[in-house]
RNA sequence: GCGGGUGUGGCGGAAUUGGCAGACGCGCAAGAUUCAGGUUCUUGUGGGGGCAACUUCGUGAAGGUUCAAGUCCUUUCACCCGCACCA
């Protein structure tokens, strides 16, 4: 039977509306569950359906959780800043305060028209002053402790966005926002120092619960690793270059040493470099070069020697040749290498090319060939000869080192500091003020929120500056140190700043005093269930973990780490098995779906379509077949009957435990399978009564809660379907009384039999012996064994 | 190059972790309803063989362990994702 979707779905959304049932309660003694979905931006270009089913599934447990008796906090919010908005308000003129007030109304009403049981109460929005005041005072609070600084440095640098992007925003050489090609530029930025948080962001992962490939790709980001620093001294001069290994197992195998085309060394001793312009001119090509033609196209081993200088190894006193080359960085280690041709690829590379000497010193490999990288025996190595590992070795030369007092234990990790600024208008404003006495002065506390200036023209500077530059009622102030004439910090944070301390406002969104209350925050703490894209598990999800960490580290929070769980969701592609763009066309607009369909229909396809973390193409041929579900669904009601039919007793409790074990494990689509062929059994019955229709509707209700609520009320049930007990099961009537078992012979499946569930072994085997086909094939044959697995199979084994 | 993952009908995908492969849905075929199209309903639907009961092959490929393998082991191929001269 069709009903009239449209209808029900405006009337239960009003309905929800008014009686606010799905806002959670202050009642901090009930059990809570929070569960956090990743709040959109608000695009022009409005909601996908790829939102539609990253919200679907906590969507779905928190229905369920809040029948089981939990106080849920499902929130929602946006997160506001950003370029694409203030791109589009340079290009039409329009402030982009308009513009993201219109979008974020857009996509709050195709948010309810979808039906989620968000928490409207508490909705955040990055960009309301009452928000931002509060990123600020975090910045301020990080700027106190040291966090934060200001460094000159090569930076990724956007030129059709005109910003500086953190290593994180630009990989692959492309702007993350434009795609455009990244060149390098030396700019004077501002940093956080998210290294110093690099232990701690690791330690803190062994006590989540995230997908093992989500930790995976964190631990790999921060990327530590082991070894050791080394000093080796340089001749001619008192100075030693520090390197840093993995390997000072190796040391008596290096025959020469790299240092990065910038590193600082060469400045200093130009004087007695021999080939300074030979130096120079390397140099000048290198910096020419983008970061992605120098790591990702030149696999080439290029260099210059450095005449004038040599240095010497500590560990056999031998004088070896120093060069330049950009297969060094100076952002990892210390921008120098020691070089053990014979024990790593990079080195052999290089020395093969310039002619260098390859000293084995480990055994295993041929060298004459290749670069041996595994374990072995240790020759030509000294006091090493003989040690048989990698580690024993490491040990005795780590042992050696600091002795001689020319190197230590040392880690190094890939992570570098965040680079957190944007040159733009649509951002907060960091609040800082730059005084020719005090120098960089943090603006106080009760002057927060620093608020962004009415500005008329958008355009960014072409020397990469924010428009806040522009504006000199808002640069000249005064210090709010010593009084004197000041000026104010233009550039705006990155657009990951609002979004790194969301899921804590959610839990006191309204307060004025505090980020959150304590009090507050003690209950909601740590965020239960957060579900996401995999595009954010290294930045969003790294960035916000050690601001949540340094808020702990200052008292501000209650726990370490803000989130006890962490899930990711599929894609959806596009009908044609592409990623959907606007592109290729291939783009579903979930109003579409909702206006052709309905919402109950939209919510189960996108969690039928497949298993929840993989992604799936579009197919409107499937959302028809759940269109058809729900119509079947619909009419259960006329087959409501006083009388009850024993057979779908057993099929009701399964089904009951199916849907409730699969809701919690995001197994959302054989769930819907299960609700499926529990139908089609009823179908076959039918007839069922009103309490199984009720029970059914429970089931469903997370997956169409419209019209389930709709039955329910049809049914005389008693307030909200949403706000019911969840049905529980019994085990014990999860399992016919007489089940259809498999029986083998030899392993090859010959027949089924009927017995009862509870039968032991040898009245199964003797059943299975006794049907007439079995015998038939068993006749003069000599029996070997008989397996039988309770519930399962029958297996004779015969000759 | 390193790390992780995935390969099952025409398609999306199931399979209590070693126990009847293909649940559920789509699609397709036949029939019913309908003036007709659509809708809806019924039945069938992995490949080969057979009128049939049945039989045989079958989870990317090849080998192995086991009474029993999609699932475990070895080798191998293809695709996807992440990182990438990280010393």
């Amino acid at each position: 039977m069709k009903y009239d979707f449209a209808a029900i779905e405006k009337k239960w959304q009003d309905k929800w509306d008014e009686a606010g049932i799905f806002r959670a309660s202050d009642d901090h003694t009930k059990p809570k569950f929070y569960a956090l979905v990743e709040f959109p931006y608000p695009s022009g270009a409005g909601m996908h359906v790829g939102h539609i089913k990253a919200y679907s599934g906590l969507e779905v447990i928190s229905r369920k959780r809040r029948m089981q008796g939990y106080n849920v906090l499902f929130p929602i919010g946006f997160d506001a800043y950003g370029l694409p908005t203030e791109n589009y308000a340079i290009k039409t003129g329009t402030h982009p305060r308009i513009v993201t007030d219109r979008n974020i109304a857009k996509f709050t009403s195709q948010l309810k028209r979808v039906g989620f049981s968000f928490d409207w109460s508490r909705v955040v929005d990055t960009t309301d002053e009452g928000y931002y005041k509060w990123t600020q005072w975090i910045f301020r609070k990080m700027f106190d402790a040291g966090l934060v600084f200001r460094a000159t440095t090569l930076v990724n640098y956007c030129p059709h966005c005109k910003v500086v992007l953190s290593n994180e925003d630009s990989q692959g050489g492309k702007c993350d926002i434009c795609h455009s090609e990244i060149v390098q530029k030396s700019k004077d930025v501002w940093y956080l120092r998210i290294t110093a948080y690099a232990d701690k962001l690791l330690e803190g992962l062994e006590k989540v619960d995230y997908l093992p490939n989500i930790k995976l790709m964190q631990q790999n980001w921060i990327g530590r690793s082991e070894g050791a620093f080394a000093n080796f001294a340089l001749t001619g001069c008192d100075e030693s270059l520090r390197i840093y290994t993995t390997r000072p197992d190796t040391m008596f195998g290096v025959t020469f040493m790299v240092i990065a085309p910038e590193h600082p060394i060469i400045e200093k001793y130009r004087d007695r470099i021999a080939n300074i312009d030979a130096l120079d001119a390397y140099r000048e090509e290198c910096a020419k070069k983008t970061e992605f033609e120098r790591t990702q196209l030149v696999k080439d081993k290029t260099g210059v020697r450095i005449e004038g200088i040599a240095a010497v190894n500590p560990a056999n006193g031998r004088e070896i040749p120093i060069y330049i080359s950009d297969y060094v960085m100076m952002g990892y280690g210390t921008g120098a290498i020691m070089a053990v041709p014979a024990h790593d690829e990079r080195d052999y590379d290089f020395a093969k090319k310039f002619g260098i000497e390859i000293i084995e010193v480990i055994k295993g490999g041929d060298i004459a060939k290749e670069a041996y990288t595994g374990d072995g025996e240790m020759v030509n190595s000294g006091f090493l000869n003989g040690i048989q590992t990698k580690k024993e070795a490491i040990a005795k030369m780590l042992e050696y080192l600091e002795e001689k007092g020319v190197g230590e234990r040392g880690v190094q990790y890939k992570m570098k500091d965040w680079a957190f600024n944007r040159q733009r208008y649509w951002g907060e404003p960091i609040p800082i003020v730059h005084c020719p006495k005090c120098g960089m002065v943090g603006v106080p506390y009760e002057e927060l929120p620093l608020k962004l200036p009415p500005v008329e023209n958008f355009e960014p500077g072409e020397g990469g500056e924010s428009p806040l530059a522009k504006i000199e009622s808002f640069v000249n102030c005064t210090c709010p140190k010593c009084g004197g004439p000041a000026r104010r910090e233009t550039d705006t944070m990155p657009q990951w700043a609002g979004s790194s301390w969301y899921f804590l406002r959610y839990c006191d969104p309204h307060n004025e005093n505090e980020l959150a209350s304590m009090d507050a925050l003690k209950y909601w703490m740590p965020v239960d269930w957060y579900n996401g894209g995999m595009e954010h598990v290294t930045r969003h999800m790294i960035y916000s973990r050690f601001w949540h960490r340094f808020l702990y580290d200052i008292g501000a929070v209650p726990c370490e780490e803000p989130y006890a769980k962490r899930t990711a969701q599929g894609l959806i592609l596009g009908p044609d098995g592409d990623k959907m763009s606007k592109s290729k066309g291939n783009v579903v607009d979930p109003n579409d779906v909702v206006d052709v369909y309905g919402a109950d229909v939209l919510r189960v396809y996108v969690l039928f379509m497949g298993d929840y973390a993989s992604a799936a193409p579009w197919s409107e041929s499937s959302v028809k077949g759940c269109k058809r579900f729900l119509d079947r669904v619909a009419a259960l009601n006329e087959i409501v009957s006083g009388r009850e039919n024993p057979k779908l007793e057993v099929m009701f409790h399964k089904t009951v435990k199916k849907v409730t074990e699969d809701i919690d494990e995001m197994k959302f689509n054989t769930a819907i399978a299960a609700l499926m062929t529990l139908l089609n059994e009823i179908t076959d019955a039918g007839s069922l009564t009103k309490e199984q229709l009720m029970t059914f509707v429970k089931l469903l209700n997370p997956f169409a809660p419209h019209l389930t609520e709709e039955i329910w009320e049809s049914l005389g049930g008693h307030g909200f379907l949403a706000e019911t007990a969840w049905p529980e099961w019994d085990e014990a009537k999860t399992v016919d009384d007489e089940i259809e078992i498999a029986v083998q012979i030899s392993g090859k499946l010959k027949g089924t039999i009927l017995i009862p569930k509870d039968i032991s072994k040898d009245d199964a085997i003797a059943a299975a012996k006794a049907d007439e086909k079995i015998a038939g094939l068993l006749a003069g044959k000599q029996i070997v064994k008989e397996i039988y697995v309770p519930g399962k199979i029958v297996n004779i084994v015969a000759k």
